[in-house]
DNA sequence: GCCAAAATCGGGAGATTCTCCCAGCCAACC
DNA sequence: GGTTGGCTGGGAGAATCTCCCGATTTTGGC
C-alpha cells in the first residue's frame, strides 16, 4: 500500500514545522496538508480527504472539537487524532465524544505520536500513557469526576453558577423560581462537600464544565461602545 | 562575528524539534542545547551560557517563570526570549518582572519568532504584536486590570477567596476577624462591581492572581504500588 | 514636620441569603 | 403497585451580606 496521507491542524506555524518533521522522518507517512484554524481543517478535509487528521484543541476561533464534529460529519470514516497539550481526562472524552480515535498530550514522548498514528491507520483508538493512566485511576478509585454524584439538573446549574451567573439570572434562564436555585445551589455545595462558591467553579473547571479561556469574561471594556 | 547560540527549553520534544528546525534554517543562529524543564534550563546554562535562552512558560516542575529568574541569578546579563502559548498580558508582565528580554506568543507568524531573536541578541527588548496590542490597550483605556483599583490588602483577600478559601479560613490564615474579611470581600465585589462570588474567580484569574492548573484534584492513585 | 488622603481594621443593624427540612409531582424500575 | 430518585418549591431559623460608621496606621506631598 501508498503512504498514509496526513491532514494537519494546529494554529502554530512553528509547532507545526515541528509535526512535519517529525512525521516525514517516519516511513509510511507523508504530511499532505496543514490547516491552521478549524474551518480550515474541516475544509481541507473535504476537498481532500486524508488518511488521518491530526488536531490541536485549542484553535482559534471554533475549538478544535469543533472541527472533529463537522468532519466526522462530513466523513463517518474519517481518523482523527488529537495531539495537544491538554492532559486533563474530562477533554480526552470530549475528544472522543466527538469522534476522535486517539488522544496524545503533547507531552509525551515523540514516538507516543508515531505509534498512536500507526494505531489509528489501521483502524484502532489509542490514547496517550498520562490518559490511559487518569483513566485507569477513574476506574479504581470508582469516580471519574466529584460531579458524577450530581443529577442532570444539578450539573446544569453549577455550570451556570460557575460561569458566573446570580440566582436570579439563572432562575429566570430556566424559568424557575430563585428559591428553586437557592436550593439547588445549597444541595450542590453539600453533595460536592464545599462551602465556597469559588470552589465551586474550580470543580466545574476540573470537571470540564467550562471552557477556560484568557479573556476577560467580565470587565467589558466596551470601548466600542454603540 | 561568529554564530549566536541558542538554549532551546521547552517540554515538547515535537515542539522543540520545529523551533530547532526553523531556527537552523535562520543564518547567524545555532541550537546549541535543549532542555525539557525549568531545572534543566537553568542547568544547562550554567554549564556553558548561550547568547539566547528561549523558554516557554509551562513546563513540568518549576515553572518558566521560575527558570528565567534562576538563569538571571546565575547571569544577569543572559538574553531570555520566552516564546509561549499564553497570550494574557499577566503572564508577559510576569516574564519581564522575571527578567526576559522578549515575549512572543505561539500565536505569532515565525516571522516574529526570528525577529524577536535578532533584536534580542543586540541587546533590545520586544514583545509579539498581540502582547503590544494588549499593552496599547490598556494605556489606551486607563486600565490594565480591573484588580488595578484595588488596594493590596483587598487584592490579596481576593486571591485568598478566589483559591477557594472560607471566610474563617482567610481570617485565620491573616490573623484578622472574620468580620473583617467580610468587608473586604463585599468591598472588593462592590469595586469590581461583580455579584457573584464566581465571578471573583473569573476575574482573579484574568488577572493573573492564580495559576491555572488542569490536573485533575481529586483521584490520585498510587500506581507505584506493588 | 504636618496635613490630607488613602488604607487597614472592625463594630452595628437591617436586609438578604443560606441551609435544612419538608411535600407534591412525575418517571422509571422492580 | 410500591419504591426509588429526580424535579420543583415553601417555611423558618441561622448565617451571611451590605452598607454605614469610627479608630488607627500609612502614605504622599509641601
Amino acid at each position: 500500500m501508498g503512504e498514509r496521507t496526513i491532514l494537519l491542524a494546529d494554529d502554530h506555524p512553528v509547532v507545526r514545522a515541528g509535526y512535519r518533521k517529525l512525521i516525514e522522518q517516519q516511513p509510511g507517512f507523508c504530511v499532505a496538508a496543514e490547516a491552521d484554524t478549524a474551518s480550515a481543517a474541516y475544509l481541507a478535509y473535504r476537498r481532500s480527504p486524508t488518511d488521518i487528521v491530526i488536531v490541536d484543541l485549542s484553535m482559534p476561533g471554533s475549538s478544535g472539537l469543533e472541527a472533529i464534529r463537522r468532519i466526522r460529519a462530513f466523513d463517518h470514516k474519517a481518523r482523527i487524532l488529537v495531539f495537544t497539550m491538554h492532559d486533563g481526562l474530562s477533554y480526552a472524552l470530549k475528544a472522543f465524544e466527538a469522534g476522535a480515535a486517539g488522544y496524545v498530550t503533547k507531552s509525551s514522548p515523540p514516538e507516543a505520536l508515531i505509534s498512536a498514528m500507526s494505531v489509528i491507520a489501521q483502524g484502532g483508538k489509542s490514547v496517550s500513557d498520562d490518559i490511559a493512566r487518569q483513566i485507569a485511576a477513574e476506574r479504581l478509585s470508582g469516580r471519574s469526576s466529584p460531579i458524577n454524584g450530581l443529577a442532570p439538573r444539578e450539573v446544569e446549574i453549577l455550570q451556570l453558577i460557575a460561569s458566573g451567573m446570580t440566582t436570579d439570572e439563572i432562575a429566570d434562564a430556566l424559568s424557575l423560581s430563585q428559591k428553586t436555585i437557592q436550593n439547588y445551589h445549597s444541595g450542590i455545595k453539600a453533595k460536592l462537600d464545599i462551602r465556597t462558591d469559588a470552589n465551586l467553579v474550580w470543580v466545574a473547571i476540573a470537571a470540564g464544565l467550562i471552557e477556560m479561556k484568557s479573556a476577560t469574561p467580565v470587565a467589558e471594556v466596551d470601548a466600542s461602545s454603540s
